[in-house]
DNA sequence: AACGTAAGAG
């Protein structure tokens, strides 16, 4: 009987597909319609539907029109059919998940007697789908204790679960349940999961171990397992397993992640040969044009400094999303080309591109690296909209920003308005404070840091010492430094160049050099920061041993040469400056020319010492700039002539003082009556003649100036510095 | 009937 209507019900189920895909844009579809459909359903299959399967169509049209009541209807009609609700439960429920109604979904499992393990295995996934770890770990652990065994399916999604909430030990234990079960051998999803749960775990030896028992290995598994090792830091080993991939297993091709993740770790080994040669093999097997490969592709290109080779990648994408953007923005910022980077942020932001923390701290430190202040005050605005003005990672950007604009205030009002805390953001605005000159501030800061228990990290006990460096709090400084060498934390060159730099510019030199002789591996920058500080004292003695010393690390060190020559200059021993500068000609060495930044109505002024013509306005600087001087001097402003390390007549030293590039940009500024204070950012330390006449401008023209140097802020108001004249 | 893998940050 049933099969003279073969045709027919084939015929209508084909009907029915017809009619669905022609409905489908229509969404919320009528009840009656559904009523309809089921009646020529039950006609042309002679009574009534015999399998669940018959529901098919309609199920899907529910799911694809998001229609709950339309999964209802379908449920009345099943359990008028008779259908056992184990057999039809598992199709409901997975619709209503399909629908995102997990409420009715889990109504629906509540009210099942007996349940099929697919309706377990789907709310599982769906609740590690959508991020809710938590209940999906608790669903799993109910299905066993209702002696329900997990299968392939339940293995290869929960593990996911386990690995972001952390729980290493239930984890092995379904582990072992897996090996139970033949299923880590034999599934390769399994297998998989495994791999991607160790780690996550960061145990790559276990993950490599469950790689190599699973007997039909494919790109999924390899590919985690190059992930894994590319995220824990391995990724030397990262690029073995990929080169063992290519040459072992001759049935398994990378795909578009595979290529993803193995560039990654060829950028983070600034490995540009296997890079290059990874890069040929996604075009030779057209993953070229694949977005995640072009993303890696992009920022290999930028870990290894080559900023032209990934514009050429970037020119070649046509959709790149959010991640894409902002490998793009903070490769560009890594590389200093932070104009760049926030075009590509400007343009990101008119494609429509939602930025996210990472985008916006990225293009934050873009500005604070320039100090543009404009620009970040507007990155902040997106932020407050976007809502992650208050997110620690995005936050932190903010407060580094404020920071190296000399906005100490809003820096601290940023890190006191976080929702969250932690190391970083400590860390962050304990910096800011020590660039700024505000040590106490920095100290009470990691006081509070420690009362709540975080764990310093390198940075924090950086930012301590810096704190103290900045102000002058040499005592407080040593008393940090036995501290932090009683602790477990392995202080490191950095941290030492900072107490050199401490103790020498107080004067203490022999104690400094004694700090130097404590380190195992003393480096470049620790002898020159003792070298500078004997340029300041005048001690050219221990600057020659330090010149020597130097010399044997790195034979023809330009700041050496330099500083020697400075310091030749400063004890008026001419024939050696001389001879310093035929050295560095010999060399081919030339001093960085010094250069001043000013924003004046969110334009950049650039200004270089003793060019006094590159400007369009050099005229009115020029006067602007006398009149200056000729007021500084009526308040006692003499020239310190000790700043000039060329030999020349007295009269032309004083010329050469005037002409500093931020003395120039300083008249600039004035001359366009720029409102509010003058920001100056300069890409070498301010010198002592500048300092002493920007203090004594700041009470002339009644406005606070602040100078960000290559090292630190200066913030002159009414005739003084936050520095306290002592840098 | 259902399931796993990728890229970015202070």
């Amino acid at each position: 009987m049933r099969r003279d209507y073969g045709g027919l019900i084939a015929y209508s189920r084909i009907s029915l597909r017809v009619f669905a895909t022609r409905t489908t844009h229509i969404l919320g579809f009528s009840e009656s319609y559904l009523h309809t459909q089921f009646r020529l359903l039950c006609i042309t299959s002679d009574s009534s539907p015999t399998t669940t399967h018959d529901f098919s169509p309609l199920l899907r049209q529910c799911i694809d029109g998001r229609s709950i009541s339309g999964i209802k209807s379908i449920q009345a009609q099943m359990l008028k059919s008779g259908f056992p609700i184990q057999l039809s439960g598992s199709k409901l429920v997975d619709a209503s998940l399909k629908c995102g109604e997990i409420n009715y979904a889990r109504h629906l499992f509540d009210g099942m007697p007996e349940r099929h393990i697919v309706t377990w295995n789907s709310l599982i996934a769906y609740l590690i789908r959508h991020r809710r770890n938590k209940e999906s770990v608790e669903m799993y652990r109910l299905m066993i204790t209702n002696n329900v065994l997990p299968d392939e399916y339940t293995l290869s999604s929960v593990f996911k679960a386990f690995s972001d909430l952390g729980l290493e030990k239930e984890a092995q234990r379904s582990h072992g349940l897996a090996v139970v079960l033949g299923l880590e051998v034999s599934n390769a999803f399994v297998g998989s999961a495994l791999v991607d749960c160790y780690v996550k775990f960061g145990k790559t030896r276990e993950a490599k171990l469950v790689l190599e028992r699973v007997e039909e290995k494919d790109v999924v598994l390899i590919t985690a397992l190059i992930v894994g090792y590319s995220q824990n830091g391995e990724d030397a080993e990262a690029v073995k397993a990929f080169q063992s991939m290519m040459v072992e297993e001759e049935n398994v091709q990378p795909n578009e992640y595979t290529y993803a993740s193995v560039l990654i770790s060829c950028g983070n080994l600034k490995d540009l040969g296997n890079g290059k040669l990874i890069h040929g093999l996604t075009v030779k097997s057209g993953f070229e044009s694949a977005l995640a490969s072009q993303t890696s592709l992009l920022t290999m290109y930028l870990r290894c400094g080559l900023v032209d080779d990934s514009l050429r990648v970037f020119k070649c994408i046509k959709h790149p999303n959010q991640v894409t953007w902002t490998s793009f923005i903070s490769g560009l910022v890594q590389n200093g080309r932070e104009e760049m980077a926030l075009a590509g942020f400007r343009k990101m932001m008119r494609d429509s591109t939602k930025p996210n923390s990472f985008t916006l701290s990225s293009a934050l430190r873009g500005c604070s690296n320039l100090a543009m202040l404009e620009e970040g005050r507007q990155i902040h605005g997106v932020m407050t909209k976007y809502g992650f003005d208050r997110d620690k990672f995005a936050g932190s950007g903010l407060i580094d920003l404020y920071g190296k604009c000399g906005c100490s205030e809003m820096a601290r009002s940023v890190f006191d308005t976080l929702y969250e805390v932690d190391v970083i953001s400590f860390n962050t605005i304990m910096y800011s404070y020590a660039q700024n000159g505000f040590g106490r501030e920095a100290i009470d800061l990691f006081e509070e840091m420690m009362n709540l228990g975080l764990q310093p990290n390198d940075v924090t006990v950086l930012s301590v010492l810096l704190a103290c460096n900045n102000s002058g709090l040499v005592e407080e400084g040593c008393g940090f430094l036995d501290l932090f060498r009683k602790g477990t934390m392995v202080l490191t060159n950095d941290h030492y160049a900072c107490m050199v730099d401490m103790l020498g510019r107080a004067g203490r030199l022999e104690e400094a050099e004694m700090l130097i002789r404590e380190v195992v591996k003393p480096d470049l920058v620790l002898w020159r920061t003792l070298l500078s500080a004997c340029k300041i004292h005048r001690n050219v003695e221990m600057a020659e041993m330090i010149k020597r010393k130097i010399l044997e690390i790195a034979p023809g060190d330009e700041g050496t040469l330099i500083l020697m020559s400075n310091l030749y200059a400063t004890t008026g021993k001419w024939n050696r400056v001389v001879e310093m500068k035929s050295e560095m000609k010999e060399m081919k060495l030339k001093k960085n020319p010094a250069m001043s930044w000013v924003e004046v109505d969110k334009e950049t002024h650039t200004f270089m010492a003793g060019d006094l013509l590159s400007h369009s306005n050099s005229e009115q600087i020029l006067e602007t700039l006398g009149e200056l001087i000729k007021m500084a001097r009526d308040l006692g402003y003499v020239e310190d002539k000790s700043c000039v390390f060329q030999d020349m007549e007295e009269s032309a030293k004083e010329r050469s003082l005037h002409q500093h590039s931020e003395k120039l940009a300083i008249a600039f500024a004035v001359w366009r009556n720029v409102g509010g204070s003058i920001r100056i950012l300069k890409n070498l330390r301010v010198c002592v003649d500048c300092h002493n006449w920007i203090k004594i401008v700041s009470r002339v023209i009644k406005r606070e100036i602040s100078c960000r140097d290559s090292k630190r802020f200066h913030h002159f108001r009414d005739g003084s510095c936050s520095c306290g004249d002592y840098w």
